[in-house]
DNA sequence: AAGTTACCGAATATATTGTACGGTAAAATT
DNA sequence: AATTTTACCGTACAATATATTCGGTAACTT
């Protein structure tokens, strides 16, 4: 990709982020945007189609960059069934947005979006369905398979909304440990 | 309050509804709402400051009055804590549900507005604090308080998530066994 | 019956979105 | 090194949406 390109997407990015941790997205103005961004209305449309899809690629970039590295580092041990053996990746993605690795948890912590989590968990969702087995001696008689799924997912969802909201107080560890304790 | 006032007022909330079926809250105008509410633009400014407003009271309507109800039995029978004895609340609540009372359900099928399901959580949250001995003896050790409140809370939330988003094929019964499978 | 209140309808100022165009500088190609 | 392509800027602009104002009317209240 043109360095020019990458420069104007990721000051657009940038901004973009920046104002999410002020107000929420629906009250963000495209016009707000390029004029933090530094980049004109004309530049702004031709990278994204509207304001959702910059959203969208937003949090695929962010989120795939991190499930990919929890993963990434999984994958390189060949471990992705047998999880428990390592580090979970469970914990491994506490620790990343402990680190606050690429702002996450900036945009995590914004009181704003709703869709930032739908994204967050779509990505979730997948690494749960590959880590799956990891539970799977907890998993109660005449429970269906894909409520099973769902409830794991959706518990490590709001286990880390409970620790953001709650300023991360404790560390990751201590996360991990009630996740791994209620599922 | 003025009986043309609530007219109004209802079919604004009636209109709007209507139109949550159709598209996502974002892309719903002042200029429909009115229109199929049948209002003048002023009237409806004199009712809501904003869009935004709007939602957040049909929320507080609407789940207020659903919470109110499945709390007001359980309250009438004095039983509040020892939910145990009487018909839950929760399965009250998916019966609710089930029944698409208020088309309440309409409204959280919706892929749209993640907002509403905050709403929706935030009435829970409530409801589950007065219900919470219920499942006391099912706290782990080591598991802080708000914790095991905001996790019984967001599991009962994504249970029903789950169950709409799939099409609602299983009956209020069978939802509320899984939740007390896995709580 | 008189006063108050909510409403309508239309006009309007303001803000936002998304597109179009000519000119310029950086990058790729020859 | 010269040429072509590409991304960009800035401005302008049409289309749409928001939110306010105001005079007149009908419905409620006292």
């Amino acid at each position: 990709m043109d360095r020019r390109q990458r420069k104007s997407r990721e000051a657009i990015f940038s901004a973009f982020i920046s104002l999410l941790g002020e107000k929420k997205f629906s009250s963000i103005t495209v016009g707000e945007i390029i004029e933090k961004a530094d980049v004109g209305r004309a530049t702004f449309y031709a990278h994204f189609e509207t304001k959702d899809y910059l959203l969208k690629e937003l949090c695929e970039d962010l989120f795939c960059h991190i499930f990919d590295l929890t993963w990434g580092e999984v994958n390189g041990h060949r471990h992705i069934f047998e999880c428990n053996d390592t580090d979970s990746p469970y914990l491994h993605l506490l620790r990343h947005i402990e680190r606050n690795d690429n702002g996450i948890t900036t945009l995590l912590s914004g009181r704003n979006n709703e869709l930032f989590w739908r994204y967050f968990k779509a990505g979730l969702d997948k690494m749960v369905k590959s880590c799956l087995p990891m539970f799977e001696e907890r998993r109660r008689e005449g429970l269906p398979f894909e409520f099973w799924e769902n409830h794991i997912s959706s518990t490590f969802t709001s286990a880390i909304r409970w620790w953001i909201d709650g300023g991360m107080r404790e560390p990751a560890e201590n996360v991990y440990r009630y996740f791994s304790l209620v599922v």
